[in-house]
RNA sequence: AGAAAGGUGGCCGAGUGGCUUAAGGCGCACGCCUGGAAAGCGUGUAUACGGCAACGUAUCGAGGGUUCGAAUCCCUUCCUUUCUGCCA
């Protein structure tokens, strides 16, 4: 949620920022500064109309304890017409500011000047590739044939517990997960982010922190009985352990990561792209989350797009970076980088992680703030980024190392798995 | 699920209708003291909104009510803790 006190100050260069998502926020920016106007002069009214009442009240406590009961008592006249006039004000108040939060919720994060305009993926822009893209041998498989080939996931039995989206890993299959969930919290932790485990159900003002409610409410399971969500990401409780907060600057940076299942509902499209494990309705990833001071936010999310290449370096998968275009920017960032890893048999890329910098937008929805030096209490920035989510990362890995004589296991894993190759 | 006790500032905690303008402590900041530090002493220190400011208003989990006046009384609701029950 944007400060109104911004939108101000920076009306212009707002507008000529979020067309870069499509958006002619001109009438909207109107609205708000109006309303803020509006809310502003109602207040003053409301305030001084109640700080008679209080004086009035004060002056008869002294005539009560004066024994002036007579006088007492022709003020308390005074009063209902006081009491009258701010119960109005108070719900003209009301329903002004609800007006003007709900005008706040429409409006998303301004893009950064580094994304690029453009409304669909195809202008989202390219800043770095590595890693060479395999030559398979004759007859290689896309990574649901060789789950099957190998007995590494069991979709069908997902589908007999639970439904489709909720794959059933087993024997190396299993084991190769929990190596990879291993592995990247070791790389976190390594890298200095105090791992966390943190609740799978959230209430809904945790929901509310982080963004995912009131929009994306059918994107998240419900757990109608208790009016608990099950997490699309563990950025939601993680974020929101800090909800409501007054961290000292010296705290700052505050980094975590945790591994959780993510549920999403994802009603959507169905064929070749959701095969296998493309898109699922749970799926484990590991996060990391940083809390930092505004002037250094944007350092930290380089910092972390490195972390997230080392990872993919040693892993020895194909992999680009891209800058989202405004189009393709989540609702709540200001700038996001999106990892792909190259699905050799799909011929496709395969999204593996995504990081952004939400500046103060998440923070404003948080009230997560910081007090600085001066005693001054302004919001942190947050920014969070998966390493890594592993369904793609696994069908990178079945696809890309797959040879004639079984999957090989990249290097870094073997001490995780206890073995170097499935076959 | 049943019973009981609670929810007060960054944190702990006192506070049963007007002198609460929220005591006291911890923490934090600054100063004194010190070779330096600790301790000690002194001063300051909640948040939000409005205002150039003085200042005003609101906020004691949330919402409603009683009252001229509510942290305090009443109602509703959420949450926490303890005990009982159930349970890995």
């Amino acid at each position: 949620m944007l400060q109104v006190q911004d939108i101000r100050d920076n009306k212009d260069r707002y507008i000529k920022a979020l067309t870069k998502r499509g958006i002619d926020a001109a009438e909207v920016f109107k609205k708000v500064l109006d309303a803020d106007e509006n809310r502003k002069a109602t207040q003053t009214k409301l305030d001084e109309t109640l700080a008679e009442s209080n004086s009035v009240s004060k002056e008869i406590g002294d005539l009560y304890k004066s024994g002036n009961a007579k006088e007492a008592n022709v003020l308390k006249e005074k009063t209902v017409a006081l009491k009258e006039s701010s119960k109005e004000l108070s719900s003209q108040l009301d329903s002004i500011s609800e007006e003007l939060q709900k005008l706040l919720w429409t409006i998303p994060n301004i893009p950064n000047d580094l994304v690029p305009a453009g409304l669909t993926e195809d202008d989202n822009e390219e800043t770095f590739r590595e890693g060479d893209i395999p030559v398979l041998a004759e007859g290689s498989m896309p990574h649901w044939e060789l789950a099957k080939k190998y007995d590494l996931i069991d979709f069908e039995l997902g589908v007999k517990i639970t439904g489709a989206g909720f794959p059933v890993y087993k024997g190396k299959g299993a084991r190769l997960q929990r190596a990879l969930i291993s592995y990247f919290l070791d790389k976190n932790t390594d890298a200095g982010y105090t791992e966390y485990q943190v609740p799978l159900l959230v209430n809904e003002a945790s929901g509310f922190g982080t963004g995912q409610l009131p929009d994306k409410e059918g994107q998240m399971y419900h757990v109608g009985v208790d009016d608990l969500y099950l997490i699309p990401t563990a950025e939601v409780p993680v974020t929101n352990m800090f909800r409501n907060d007054l961290v000292q600057e010296a705290d700052l940076p505050i980094t975590c990561t945790g591994f959780t299942p993510c549920f999403r509902r994802e009603a959507g499209s169905y064929g070749a792209h959701v095969r296998g494990l493309n898109r699922l309705h749970q799926f484990d990833k590991v996060e990391i989350v940083r809390i930092e001071h505004p002037d250094n936010s944007y350092k930290a999310l380089d910092g972390m797009v490195d972390h997230v290449t080392e990872i993919l370096r040693e892993l020895k998968l194909p992999f680009r970076i891209l800058r989202l275009c405004g189009g393709d920017l989540g609702f709540t960032s200001a700038l996001t980088y999106d990892f792909e890893v190259f699905s050799t048999a799909q011929d496709r890329w395969l999204e593996i992680s995504s990081v952004s910098n939400f500046e103060a937008f998440q923070a404003n929805r948080l009230k997560l703030r910081f007090k600085n030096a001066d005693g001054k209490n302004s919001f942190a920035h947050t920014l969070n980024g998966s390493s890594l989510a592993l369904p793609r990362v696994l069908a990178g890995i079945l696809e890309n190392y797959q040879t004639p004589e079984g999957i090989k296991i990249p290097d870094v894993l073997v001490p995780y798995c206890g073995f170097d190759i499935i076959s």
